[in-house]
DNA sequence: CATGTGACGCCTG
DNA sequence: CCAGGCGCCACAT
């Protein structure tokens, strides 16, 4: 069995960044692409999806608790809809974030706005 | 080294 | 308020 099928799983320094900036967001709060963006110093936001998108870990790693700017939940697991999206909808109600009904939004005042130019 | 693809965001109309 | 368009950065091919 000399067949190397190994997918080389390790973590670029990039990810690490995130990951580790992830694990500072209390339970029962959330961020958003944009402000971790700001955090880490990078200029855009979809840096921070491609890196959350590849995450092993989770949801030891809380990327659930990442959402957007306006409000909207995002994606999870890769994907942007369907069953992994519902998935995060549950984490999130598990640690007492909730929508609103009307727009199924998350209220500003459950989102931590960390930046601050 | 060049190109395409996103779990995004902001600006305009 | 909604839709469309552009910019931006990391990563896979």
């Amino acid at each position: 069995m000399t067949g190397e099928c190994e997918k080389s799983k390790r973590l670029t320094p990039f990810q690490q960044k995130v990951f580790a900036a992830l694990q500072r967001i209390p339970k029962g709060k959330v961020t958003t692409y944009a402000d971790l963006s700001r955090l880490l110093k990078v200029r855009s936001p979809r840096a921070i999806g491609q890196a959350l998108k590849t995450n092993p870990f989770a949801p030891a790693i809380p990327c659930h608790r990442v959402v957007r700017s306006d409000r909207t939940i995002g994606g999870y697991l890769g994907k942007t809809g369907g069953a992994e999206l519902a998935q995060k909808r549950q984490q999130l109600l598990a640690e007492g974030i909730f929508f609103d009904p009307e727009t199924q939004k998350i209220p500003e005042y459950q989102i931590i706005r960390f930046s601050s130019p």
